[in-house]
DNA sequence: CATTGACTTAGAGTTAACTCTAAGGCGTAA
DNA sequence: TTACGCCTTAGAGTTAACTCTAAGTCAATG
């Protein structure tokens, strides 16, 4: 599959694939013939869980630390999972945050409902 | 109180109190007769609002949008009304997004720990 | 055979939100 | 009175994560 098309796939754009694959977030991307990037299907699932990573707030530094372990094999299990696990506590902490804002945001809502509603 | 002691109380910088009134977050800050601006102790409550905002992701344009309706007064209750309500609901969205991002991550460190724990 | 459209590269440009620099002024403690 | 730490301004620099440009290659279609 060729870049335009696995741009499609992943709904990231070729430009940005070639940008993840310059700064080694994707690794052993194989050419055809002429040159061109040929993409593995595959590959996608990839992807999806690096924008899962990005949509939670990690940043690409990081995804890429997780990458370079990855690409080291199952010897670097342990470490990924530590990475994850760390992850995953500061999204935790983040969602409780998050409730504590829209708490928040709804009481000055319901302040402006009784107080305004002229 | 001045810059210096508003941004211990705030926690903003006093380089981002600065950037924040010239963009127009932060209006009608006052001089003391030296030229240095002179913060009343209430505007904090204000910070914490642009703080809670921007946490919840909002970026600093469109917070811009709802100073300038605060700064209008009342006849703009409305509009803030709606501004805030249609945040809250991109943010109750966003946190469930989140948590199914968590519960993704749990499983695949669940994984982990099933497959590698050797 | 010419055109079209997708691909290639290195590197420049963009946006958000700061963050810092340079050059200078004011007030007070030693 | 001099040193210190605060303050002032305009404007330059930074970081993240893209996003785009220019100049060129190549395969397939009319």
């Amino acid at each position: 599959m060729n870049i335009g098309q696995f741009a499609v796939l992943t709904g990231v754009s070729a430009h940005t694939l070639r940008y993840y694959e310059k700064i080694g977030l994707l690794r052993s991307v194989v050419r055809n013939g002429s040159g061109h990037r040929d993409y593995a299907a595959k590959e996608a699932e990839w992807i999806g869980f690096i924008n899962r990573l990005k949509e939670t707030g990690m940043p690409l530094k990081q995804i890429l630390i997780y990458a370079e372990l990855r690409a080291k094999g199952d010897a670097t299990a342990g470490q990924r999972q530590l990475l994850l696990e760390q992850h995953a506590t500061q999204l935790a902490e983040r969602i409780r945050h998050e409730q504590e804002h829209l708490a928040a945001l709804e009481q000055k809502i319901h302040y402006y409902q009784t107080h305004f509603s002229g």
